[in-house]
Parts: C-alpha cells; sequence; structure tokens
DNA sequence: TCTCCGCAAAATGGATACAATCTCGCAGCG
DNA sequence: CGCTGCGAGATTGTATCCATTTTGCGGAGA
C-alpha cells in the first residue's frame, strides 16, 4: 500500500510503528485507543484507521469488540521471517539475472560494493560507521529487488520487515569477521548477477541472509534482554 | 490478520472482497463510500475501516483526500505472484520435510489423494465435480503449509490469494491431461514428503505452482476477456 | 474559441456523541 | 469457602455532524 504522509492517520499509522519497533508499547500490551488517542492528540477515528493499518501489515492483533494488543513474536517466528526472506530475496536473484541486470544497476551495486569495501578497509568495526553501512545493505538488497520488475516481490518482502529485528536495517555490529565475510557475499552476488548465473546468486542470497537470522538467533538465545533491547534501539534510529 | 465475522466493518470487508473478485466493482473503478455505505446499509465508518483493510491487503489503492480505487492488476503482475506462490509453496515443503511430517497429516494428504483419484478414474472431467476437486486441492496445498509450525508462512502465501485469479481456487478445468499431471504432482509431492526428501517435494511443488501460473496466463493471452470473466466466477463460486 | 480563474457541489478526513459489548468486582447462595 | 450471577464502569463499535480538500462546471477575458 502507498503511504502519503499527508493525513493524520498516515502521521499516526509512522508514530504507533515507530512506538512498537522501539518498545514504547511492549509485546502482548494492550492498545487502550482513548489513552492513545489523548497521547497522540488526535481522535480516536484516524487513529482506529491507523491500527488497523498495522493490524494488516502484522505488528498488532485484534479480536473483535476486545481491541488491539502489540503483536507478540517468539524467536521461532523471527525464524520462519527469515526463513520466507530468504527464499524471496533469493528468487529476486533469479528473476533479476533472467531478465538481465541492466548497467546502471550493476554500477550502483558497484558503488555499494566500494563504499562497503571502503568502511571495512580499516580491518575493524568502527562504531561510527554502522548507520553508513547499514544504508548500504538496505540499497544494496533494495537494488536487486528494483531490477526484477516484480513489484508484488518488493512488497512482500517489505511486509518481512513489520517484524522486529528481521529487518535488514538491524545489523550486528560487533565481530569483523562475521561481516567482512557478509560483504563478501555481496561482491559474489553481484558476480554471479553480472554473469547472468541467477542459480548461483540465488544460492548465496539465501545463505547470506539465512545465516543473518541464525546468527540473530543464536544473540537471542545467548542473552534474550539485552541483545532484544539493543536490537530494538538500532533498528528504531534507523528510521527510513 | 485475524478476522472474526462478528462485526459490522468485518462483513463489509467480506462483501467487498467478494465484489472486488466477482468483478462487481471493475478494476480501476473508483469507490464511493457514501454510495456503497447506502448499498450495503451501514454507515461510513465500518466501511472505511473494511476499505483500510482491502487496501492494506491490496486489493484496493488509496490516496489522501482521493479515495479507493478498485486495484488493477496486469498479467506480468499475475505472473509475478505466481512466482512468489512457488517459492513459497516450496520452501513450505523443505520445512515440513526438515520438521518430519506427522502420520495424521500424510494419512490426511493419502485421504486427500484417494479423492482426487476417484474424481479422476472416470477418465474426463465432469463439471459438476469441480467444487469437489477444488476443495480438495486447497485442503492438500493447506495440509503441507500447516504442517511447518510457521504461520507467517501461511499469511504470506495467503495474501498471495488476494490477488485475483492467484488463488488455488481458481481451477483451469477444461484439460483432463494437465489435471491429470497436476494430481500427479500431488501423489509425488507426498511421497517425498513422506520419505523426508525436502529438497525433491520442493522442486515438484516450484513447478506445480509455476507451471499452473504458465497455463492461466496463457489463457489470458488467448482470450483475454472471456477467460477474465468466467474463470472469476470461478472464484466468487467457491468462497471459503 | 480557447484559456484561466473562481465558485459551488461533491467527496473525503476527522471529531464527537451514542450504542453495544466486555471486564471485573461484589454480593448472594449453595 | 467457593461458585454463580448481576451490575457498574470501562472500552470498543457505529452513526452523525462538521471541516477540508478535490472536482467540475461556467463565465469572463484575451
Amino acid at each position: 500500500m502507498i503511504v502519503n504522509g499527508i493525513t493524520v492517520a498516515d502521521g499516526a499509522t509512522n508514530a504507533l510503528r515507530e512506538m512498537i519497533l522501539s518498545g514504547a508499547l511492549r509485546p502482548g500490551e494492550r492498545v487502550h485507543q482513548d489513552h492513545l488517542a489523548e497521547l497522540l492528540g488526535l481522535s480516536r477515528t484516524p487513529l482506529r484507521t491507523a491500527l488497523a493499518t498495522l493490524a494488516n501489515d502484522g505488528l498488532l492483533d485484534y479480536e473483535s469488540n476486545r481491541g488491539y494488543r502489540v503483536r507478540e513474536f517468539s524467536v521461532d517466528t523471527i525464524r520462519s521471517v527469515f526463513e520466507i526472506r530468504s527464499v524471496l530475496e533469493a528468487q529476486a536473484c533469479r528473476i533479476a539475472a533472467r531478465i538481465g541486470c541492466s548497467n546502471a544497476m550493476l554500477d550502483e551495486l558497484d558503488a555499494l560494493l566500494q563504499t562497503g569495501d571502503d568502511i571495512l578497509a580499516s580491518g575493524e568495526l568502527d562504531p561510527a560507521a554502522l548507520p553508513a553501512w547499514r544504508q548500504m545493505n538496505v540499497k544494496f538488497h533494495d537494488a536487486i529487488m528494483r531490477e526484477t520488475n516484480n513489484p508484488l516481490l518488493g512488497e512482500f518482502v517489505a511486509r518481512t520487515h513489520n517484524v522486529p529485528m528481521v529487518s535488514d536495517r538491524v545489523i550486528l555490529w560487533d565481530d569483523y569477521t562475521i561481516i567482512h565475510r557478509s560483504h563478501d557475499d555481496h561482491h559474489r552476488i553481484a558476480r554471479a548477477l553480472r554473469a547472468g548465473e541467477g542459480e548461483r546468486a540465488a544460492a548465496i542470497m539465501n545463505e547470506h541472509v539465512n545465516f543473518a537470522g541464525d546468527l540473530l538467533i543464536e544473540r537471542l538465545r545467548q542473552d534474550p534482554e539485552g541483545a532484544l533491547q539493543h536490537l530494538l534501539s538500532n533498528a528504531a534510529s534507523g528510521g527510513k
């Protein structure tokens, strides 16, 4: 769905999304319409529109006459979403290769690869470089997605980002080796796409996304509360 | 999103979905709130809730202060959705095989296969048997989906059904050879799942769904108007 | 005749009021 | 002592009203 941030309801939608992703509204918590409307300084009508939107996005659960609650995402659910994202992004590689990537797109990938190389050149992970890295990463995946000429595919992947912590805005920025390997995946994916090797690019992309999921879940298991808080604030600060 | 059809808004959502899928509201047509509210016998408030829901489902387009229009789906878009459905359902096979299918589920698949065999036993396609076939087909795909213990996967596949004619409720019921082959796919998928051969089941499922898409698109190209009208009424009569 | 401006009608967005439903505690009974 | 049923408060669902924006027609001027 196209969002034009002109109406009050759209503003409320964005505000609520941030509140949920940032943890201001806790998973499982019930959403009081009167209370929230007063907090946001609007009436219940646009608020309800926003709530319906977020429920359809999968961030809220709804039950008749019992209102909305913030959806709870188990670790299993997060794993599930990575499984979905991995096959969708892999399919994007197949389609892009089949159609044939444009030179403009391949050049854009090269520029993004260079950006990543520069960030990693120092041999260590500078926390200050995280936002730039995140932006590079999002653009890289977006560029492939756009090249498919399959807007639905992009829509579906965007939906996976509605699950907290699955977004490619969330990066585990603490292990140089892992990040370096991840960027090496980017290099190999770009090379495969340039060569028209769709299945090869798809295979790399599939593992690329799946491993990110495995890593995230491992961290969540090791330190559920700490990792969760850190990652949520990480995501919230990366607003699009 | 869970829909419990208790409220007026939920009823309006379902009514509108049928109107769109059945073609009562034509693609590109503008949706007048006052007019529709009167037609459905309710006020604009629940109607607007329903419109917002369907817009998020992707059946309507929305623009601020200019209301809703019925979304137009090109043939390319339909092709795109089959590409998405094929990889998602294939992934469902992988997951189900990895986890290991329960005996209850395998028995259910066997019963559904038998139902299909019985319908095909006559050696020709009886139009009267279409609803039973459609039900069998939906249940077969659903059973695999449920076995993944990945509710998100089912949610995502359900979203693909919001695109007219992509739903597995829509069957091209005119070529015995093709239907027979399709059911043979079902047999092979079930056998592979029983044997724990996830990748094999996934490969068959992928082709199974993709071919259905190719077939549908070929028909749409041959006789755009006729096939479209026939299939839409086909889908509308198959309400869940 | 064409274009542009402006106003009026229509349609949407939002606020408020009212109805229906649920929640939860308390009292009465077994 | 625990369970059931009732009722008041809280909360959600719907209707109606008003404000804002869009749209389209018509007239004035070039």
